[in-house]
DNA sequence: GTCTATACCACGATAGAC
DNA sequence: GTCTATCGTGGTATAGAC
């Protein structure tokens, strides 16, 4: 019966306001724009909260990255191994492994019930994050699904370059985190139409031809060119 | 004389320095991590020179982006009217658009003498950039560029719907600023190798055959796809 | 007009009482 | 666990020297 009681105040109610304030307001305000004050504030928990349960600002934002991008990690080994099984010893198409890896990120886009959308975007903002923890953070906890992926490509693309097929990866997880994290500003200088931003579907249509169709483009270019004058 | 002697100290040497600084330092720290107070002593002014010269921290983010944003931009306009111009009234190839938007960004990172690299980085960032006035500034230095890049993709490329040509001309932008501003870390992500990473001729081949290929992919995916058990 | 010295309030972090 | 007081540092504003 106490146990039953206890479950209804989780044992770090605090940490999980904190760190849902914070997300939040990150992604309003920036990392270093979102003043302690103001995140204690809006999650109705004292200044000193933040220290005491994360140490500090650094680790708080550790802490809220780790939260959503340890498990959306984990989903994306588990997808492929998942789709290697299923192939046999057949190599997978190109557009199977995107779709995998994308899948994780536009699931967390639709799910309304948790601050995905938010999380997504703050994700973009950290990869061009300046010499803060935030960066050597991001860059460890993509390593692993990094170098999976990467393995299954080069099964997938035998015939493209070692070299040549970092690079394509480089260009494909920068359309890709650039899309999802866009701001509205941003999406205005492309005319983009808001309603059909967030619709989960069409998007991974369209990032997977677009995506697909670069990673397997010839190593020069296709269309004609003149010589300039 | 006396003329020539004032040539000698600029008129708005400070500015100038206070510029300078900023742009290496921005890059560095970031735009809230690189204190007034770092900056200033960088560049050798008093504190205060910055709020005399222009007006506030924003303001001089803003003219540090304009300094070297506006005449790119202009660059990019005249390169693709030149373009059009010696085409007659042909269409041009995707391939000649996408590399006369490219190559103003690979001059800027091949151009030793001022802090090119660091710029071209810089922008990359702003991208990101939460609520502060530097969002909206991008968007509207960069909306008649785009504008203008829209239109001339558009004539490129007749077939394509222009709901579709939005988003691709997105995700070419996207990978374009992501590809330029990464730091050392995301690179680290993909496993590039670091010499080559401003080699600015073969990053137009490899950028122009990967966002060409993109943008004139077919609506649906090329390769095959099974049913995911 | 340019530049400097300095005062002001808000921020992140910490120590210690409760 | 929580709160208050406090410290060093941040951006900003202004008065006055040159």
């Amino acid at each position: 019966m106490t146990q039953t009681l206890r479950a209804l105040k989780p044992p770090h109610e605090t940490r999980t306001r904190i760190l849902d304030a914070s997300e939040e307001l990150f992604m309003q305000h920036g990392f270093e724009g979102a003043s302690m004050r103001l995140l204690t504030a809006k999650a109705g928990v004292n200044l000193a909260a933040v220290n005491y349960h994360f140490g500090s600002k650094d680790a708080l934002i550790e802490a809220v990255f780790r939260r959503r991008l340890d498990p959306m990690n984990a989903e994306r080994i588990v997808a492929l191994d998942r789709l290697e099984k299923s192939a046999g010893g057949t190599p997978l198409a190109p557009a199977e492994i995107i779709r995998a890896f994308l899948r994780t990120s536009l699931a967390m886009i639709e799910d309304s019930r948790c601050g995905g959308r938010n999380f997504i975007r703050l994700l973009g903002r950290a990869y061009t994050e300046p010499s803060k923890p935030i960066r050597g953070l991001i860059g460890q906890l993509y390593a692993p699904v990094m170098e999976r992926y990467k393995a299954a490509f080069a099964r997938a693309l035998p015939n493209l370059p070692g070299e040549e097929l970092v690079w394509r990866l480089h260009f494909m997880f920068g359309t890709l985190s650039y899309t999802l994290a866009a701001t509205d500003t941003v999406q205005l200088i492309a005319g983009c139409k808001p309603e059909d931003r967030y619709d989960a579907k069409l998007l991974e249509e369209r990032l997977t031809a677009f995506l697909e169709a670069g990673l397997l483009a010839p190593l020069g270019v296709q269309s004609t060119v003149r010589k300039a004058a």
